[in-house]
DNA sequence: CGGTATGTTGACAGTGATCAAGAAAGGTGG
DNA sequence: CCACCTTTCTTGATCACTGTCAACATACCG
């Protein structure tokens, strides 16, 4: 099941609170606890709701969703996570959200309990899961405060934020389908379908070739509507 | 402007992952650090987007919103925090949001710097800190969830979530005004008050006395809602 | 007892959802 | 490499939900 291979200090673990020489010692001492890498195809089922909170996930390549599915069927998407994020860390037994493959993806897993453990005997290594799952936190407020705006906003902000993200040039190949960018935004597709063509109408970005690529033409101004 | 007074273990934590024997030496630790209490008049600054994070919070008695204030004057709240609740934590040197008493409320201060010198010296209080940050980020989730539904059931949840949150009982004397509520909820008051009315012709709810008290009459109608 | 802040209700407009059709991209097998 | 099929995306027409504007009612506060 687990396919172990080399892990070298190419995995970045985003955003904690301490310096990196520490982080370094963190990170050396939780990669310790690796258990993987796995494979996994787009929509593929990594974590599934309701299943025990017994590993944590650390994304080496590919991007996550982290969702819920109602009873209708229709799901609604909480997050996106990418490589060198750490996620699904809980208080409770079961995770209240599934984790899916958006694209092809590769996970390592950590036992909860050994960094539980790893934890309470190493502060560094509480405080680094304190800093990203406050990361998480922040990006969590942040999103459902962009839910409350227009369309095109919510488009806008989520390009230039992922752009951001995914290492800050301005073109960017989209990694995950639009119906899971719709549904993270609480959106038809078809509304976020229009809202591109309108940014794309208004110059502010460009499709580019013949996949779900963009050029950001004008971040200044796609900026602008995020305030 | 620090005013302290005695401080007894009256202060629960909420959700911690820790037993009670280890939360209560974690929560002895963290307690000597206090500062305060202080008083704050419903609608007072408490703590301002950009100001230093310094501080963090501990409320004794009332309610806070943490919010951000756009441009136009216009708010989005992006949660409630209650009596018994610790926030404020933050990886960024400067705040976020704004914290506003949305009540009448007595607020405990705790310098930022040693709450994270004592995480570091003791897991326990980095994972306690780490507990409380995790039980603050699923309600985020579970909030952006919330906020791509129909205004009836972001209503619905609102109320059996917060009936729960404070004690349980089916009478809920709204402890924040309705523009409060209906901006956490992405909402106009109008839409707001037309829910309500809304649940209440359908029997689900009943209005009481002359100030903004509710009784949930039928709380499984409410939450077959939420699904 | 007024005066202000807050909440309710109605009429109408705007945004986004839904339904429907078609176009483009990606994958498969010949 | 092309034909064919499936999946994904785009566009249009219509409808429902929520926002906006306006008037009024009620609570709160000196």
């Amino acid at each position: 099941m687990f396919e172990p291979q080399s892990v070298d200090d190419r995995y970045n673990f985003g955003g904690a609170s301490l310096n990196n020489c520490e982080q370094q010692t963190v990170m050396n001492s939780i990669l310790a606890l690796r258990r993987g890498p796995i494979r996994y195809r787009r929509n593929a089922m990594i974590v599934c709701e309701g299943d025990p909170t017994d590993y944590i996930l650390l994304i080496v390549k590919g991007v996550i969703r982290s969702c819920k599915t109602y009873r209708n069927g229709s799901r609604g998407i909480v997050a996106f996570h990418f490589s060198g994020e750490l996620f699904g860390w809980s208080n409770d037994p079961i995770h209240s959200l599934s984790a899916e493959a958006a694209a092809e993806t590769l996970v390592l897993f950590f036992k909860r309990s050994a960094l539980l453990a790893a934890a309470l005997r190493d502060g560094r290594i509480a405080t680094y899961l304190l800093a990203t799952t406050t990361n998480e936190l922040r990006r969590a407020q942040e999103h459902s405060l962009l839910l409350s705006r227009l369309a095109e906003c919510r488009v806008a902000t989520f390009l230039t934020d992922l752009s951001t993200r995914m290492g800050d040039t301005n073109y960017l190949d989209l990694p995950m389908a639009h119906y899971d960018i719709a549904s993270h935004l609480g959106l038809e597709i078809e509304t976020l379908s229009r809202s591109i063509t309108a940014l794309e109408k208004s110059g502010s970005i460009a499709r580019v070739g013949g996949r779900r690529a963009l050029f950001l033409r004008d971040r200044a101004s796609l900026e602008r509507m995020s305030d």
